[in-house]
DNA sequence: TCAACACTTCGCTGCAGACCGCAGTGTTCT
DNA sequence: AGAACACTGCGGTCTGCAGCGAAGTGTTGA
């Protein structure tokens, strides 16, 4: 007793199947109950359960529309205690290696409501090299210029109490990326602009991102980002059954 | 397949006499089986596949010394990511002031390598409030002032990479406080000074910390907190059975 | 009004694992 | 050498819960 419940919340994704489910909220957008039960390989009863379990976790919430029920993550909160908790190694840390092989995730996606993957990072630390961004204890501060209106970011004149641009370790790339309003308006300018969008149509669900010939382009011309690109976007056509 | 294996930690934390050890490692220091049995409440074999587990899922390293195996946190990550994690309000926030009426958990107590709990809170606040310590960009940033070296911190010339002085949020307060480099600084010289003392005399095992006259005298002196502290000291004599 | 659809509830089966008693191994101290 | 001690391994019981099929409720559209 009188401890603080981890297995509250521990309990809630313990589960491989509540995992699958989390992961494709943590995009930031909206699920419904039978998206998900495809997306864990489960039916839609059993569905039903887990999306409950979460819901009194405290992960989820759930908005009922017409005859649909939309899931979605409960705020930033949960989605960054989960980066936190994916960042920790394992045990064997061979699993990270081999996901990314696997072309399972994405390797430009969206992580809740900002950019995240390989892309994300080339981007970060494109800015830093370029010294439009700076690391200072444990959090990131821009410097004034043109960059930012290009990168559809509004700078605060002046820092307030929640960070503006935050710091996000990603968990694949074991790096920083950028995550808090910076990082929303950054994912919104880049959707907005074309530079990305998300593929509807191909594989099953649409889980990640795709940069546009447009997208290449701007990148290049803003933040100098070429070479990477082409190791980023190489398409895993692989589709193991 | 191919999704981050929030399960395989999920699981790990996801039993309540888990939970119970966590707790206790939190604290920063390694513990026996059988200590750790105690504190969950199990016996000592109940408490070995427990702690295999934890091990297996890379929170907890065990370490062979003697006839007695010591346990503890296996990096700062990991506490960081639970804390995270507790931070989360699961469903009814109602459990958190019921705890710290309860007394379970110690008012003034360290939290892996730094000071946590409303005292934490207090000192974080004082410093900000008298101009020693700024937030910016979710960073702390410190003011050169006498003040360091009065709480044994030892100011860096120039901002590394890993932060100094990292905010972490309090569980119980929702607050944050000091983590990082210059939290442990102020931990130490708390000890080394005789500000704070472990009470291993009272009840079953020495969890918390304890607050001493010269302790009170140099956080009065120092950082002008009194009135706090007599709120904060208040002894919980009430021990439930 | 009726069919199609999204979701939920219920009842059931099967498996994972938390827990302990008992016995065994290795270490320390007398 | 022998006793005390810390921990581990094994077998057993019992609870919890993930999963599905079948049936029920509420919504949408023809």
């Amino acid at each position: 007793m009188a401890t603080p419940r981890f297995d509250i919340i521990g309990q809630a994704i313990s589960d491989a199947s509540r995992t699958r489910m989390l992961c494709e909220l943590m995009e930031g957008r909206s699920f419904t109950n039978k998206e998900l039960a495809g997306a864990a390989g489960i039916t839609p009863q059993t569905a039903t359960a887990h999306l409950r379990l979460l819901q009194h976790a405290g992960l989820v919430i759930a908005e009922k529309r017409g005859r649909c029920v939309y899931h979605r993550l409960s705020g930033p909160d949960v989605a960054q205690a989960l980066e936190q908790l994916a960042a920790i190694a394992p045990a064997d840390s061979l699993y990270r290696a081999q996901r990314r092989k696997a072309g399972g995730l994405a390797q430009v996606r969206s992580c809740y409501d900002h950019l995240a993957g390989p892309l994300a990072v080339a981007m970060t630390e494109a800015l830093m090299s370029r010294g439009h961004l700076r690391e200072k204890n444990g959090g990131f501060i821009p410097h004034a210029g043109p960059v930012w209106a290009q990168l559809g970011v509004d700078l605060p004149e002046r820092a307030g109490r929640a960070p503006f641009a935050r710091p996000c370790m990603d968990w694949t790339e074991r790096r920083l990326h950028i995550a808090g309003p910076m990082g929303r308006q950054i994912l919104t300018r880049a959707l907005d602009a074309g530079w990305l969008h998300r593929p509807l149509h191909g594989s099953m669900r649409g889980r990640g991102l795709e940069v546009t010939p447009s997208g290449q382009r701007a990148l290049h011309d803003i933040l100098g980002i070429g070479a990477q690109l082409d190791q980023i976007i190489v398409s895993p056509k692989r589709e193991e059954a």
